[in-house]
DNA sequence: GATAAATAAGATGCTTTTTGTCTTATATCC
DNA sequence: GGATATAAGACAAAAAGCATCTTATTTATC
């Protein structure tokens, strides 16, 4: 009842990107150090983040991460789902037939309720807001 | 971000003995059988419950398990966090010092409202209330 | 007290998920 | 072509999850 330590990067390299002037591409290498992510576990999480249309990656030379849609447009719960998968809290809520009480039972529809509050909470949450918020990013290096 | 199995079996067995006459004693493979969890699994997931103070354990012929306290005293939250521990979403939400951005991070705060909001809906799920809203529980079996 | 019917408790094992790293290849800028 | 980036796939250690096996203990009843 977690989030992983993979998606917890994932929010950590969004919330880096949103704080950077909009538009800019940013070394991978520069999201890892200021936000402590283990270097090349992030490539793997820009990937996901890349196919969830959240980032876009540029290759070669100056290449980088840049964000692929506005940061008031990408929630918490988008970065979230694009790393773990789509939260359900309980096996019976993502698949009807993983329990045979599930059409009658009352705990069911608890989960379920408690997935949609989570959700919106999470869904509410934009990047553009966060970064407003949260005045905190002050960076080590690394950048000319 | 999913409930264990284990806490699912766990909330089974409180489902069951709550639907059953207040401060039967029921044996344990009665319980195991009607609700589909691995007999000898139960065991160690009642004597969690048993230490939560939710379950009392009654051993010996004519033993089995029975609610330690009234059904309408016990939530879903209780039976849950009595078997996975106590929910956190986040590793920074259970250890301030687990990130150093935590004091003025605003991801950080939506996981603890996110956090408080589930707790709080789980806690409001009674067993007294999820028995009489959940009118589905048909034996199978081998009661007397 | 012996027997039968239950649970207790600890060790063990298999599987899946998580959390990475290593290596080789590819793209882009200059 | 060289320097500087990321891509992509294989690999692997560690942790978590999900039980099961075995042996011991408790209790009711005869
Ligand atoms: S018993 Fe209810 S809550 Fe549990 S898995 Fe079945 S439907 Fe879901
Ligand atoms: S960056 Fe914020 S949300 Fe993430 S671990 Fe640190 S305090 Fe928590």
């Amino acid at each position: 009842m977690r989030l992983t330590r993979a998606g917890e990067y994932g929010v950590r390299c969004i919330l880096y990107l949103a704080a950077c002037p909009r538009g800019a591409v940013v070394k991978k290498k520069e999201v890892a150090l200021n936000m402590e992510i283990p270097d090349q576990f992030l490539s793997k999480i820009a990937q996901q983040l890349a196919v969830a249309g959240i980032v876009e990656i540029i290759q070669g030379s100056k290449g980088g991460l840049r964000l692929a849609r506005d940061a008031k447009d990408v929630s918490l719960l988008d970065v979230v789902e694009a790393i773990t998968g789509e939260i359900f809290l309980n096996d019976c809520v993502s698949d009807p037939n993983s329990c045979r009480n599930q059409p009658t039972c009352s705990v069911h529809r608890v989960w379920s309720k408690a997935r949609m509050q989570l959700r919106e909470t999470l869904g509410l949450a934009t990047f553009a807001g966060l970064v407003e918020e949260g005045h905190c990013l002050q960076k080590k290096d690394d950048r000319a």
